[in-house]
DNA sequence: TACAATTAGATTTTATACAATCTATATAAG
DNA sequence: CTTATATAGATTGTATAAAATCTAATTGTA
């Protein structure tokens, strides 16, 4: 067994590099949208469903209120979207897309394709990562 | 061609979310120890490699100065670094382990098998994402 | 030797992450 | 109806990330 704390021996590094190296490559595309990568995240789930709740936005993204409170004020800001409280249960906020917001949906259309692009990954390979890491993720959720 | 804005359709996503979600499940290990994740990653490389530059330990975890030299003043606060200045060319500034620098190997060593009972992934699931992972690496950095 | 160009770190600014705590609201039990 | 409990967000504090800028030190070249 060689050593095992050697970094190339571990799962986390190389997701944890990716990551970032991938939110790089996400940068120049996005700016022009004046979106970061976390907000077009935000606004991927939004075009998906209009009209969330705080919550369900959350759980979708795996993050929690003390990341998207101040994410989703700047969307607000940049005129994105609007955060109205739910009359029926004044705990939950509605998000929902402003016509600016919607029609974003267009311009933000053709970045799939200009990542696959910046990548450089064929197409196979996409199909193997995104296989195996829904494996692992599987795999994972189960020992929550 | 189904929509391309799909957060399930991102290649992205999922490195974003488990990079998350590994760091999440590092912390209790760590914690024990006094150390972060990316503080972790910083000590297996100096464990490998006694005294090296800021810039040379930056280069292996893809860092900056603007997030290594905080993170480093913080690890020379918990003692267990200390940085100081290449004599031969005083820009430099070596990292060097301490005592309790050095000693915080032995405790470390079982962190990587407790991480991967926590994680639950199979040593052939482990393998096959590892592959794939650096398959692609190798891909993006060639578009670099 | 001057002096422009590089280089290594530090600093500043903006934007996440996330644990812990707080607040307001809603719900359930008695 | 009231109190205990639970829930949704907001807030606070700590710790990354990374671009942009700054400073000090070094190096190449006329």
């Amino acid at each position: 067994m060689p050593n095992p704390l050697l970094l190339e021996e571990q799962l986390c590094f190389p997701f944890y590099a990716i990551s970032r190296e991938i939110t790089k490559r996400y940068r120049p595309l996005l700016e022009p949208l004046g979106l970061t990568y976390p907000q077009y995240l935000v606004m991927l789930v939004l075009w998906e469903q209009d009209q969330q709740s705080l919550k369900a936005v959350g759980e979708r993204l795996h993050l929690d209120s003390g990341t998207l409170t101040p994410l989703l004020k700047k969307l607000e800001a940049s005129g994105l979207v609007k955060r109205v409280k739910n009359p029926a249960d004044e705990r939950h906020i509605q998000i929902t897309l402003t016509a600016d917001g919607q029609a974003l949906r267009n311009e933000a259309e053709q970045i799939p394709l200009a990542l696959k692009e910046l990548l450089g990954v064929s197409d196979e390979d996409m199909e193997l990562v995104k296989q195996t890491l829904n494996r692992l993720t599987i795999k994972m959720n189960g020992t929550d």
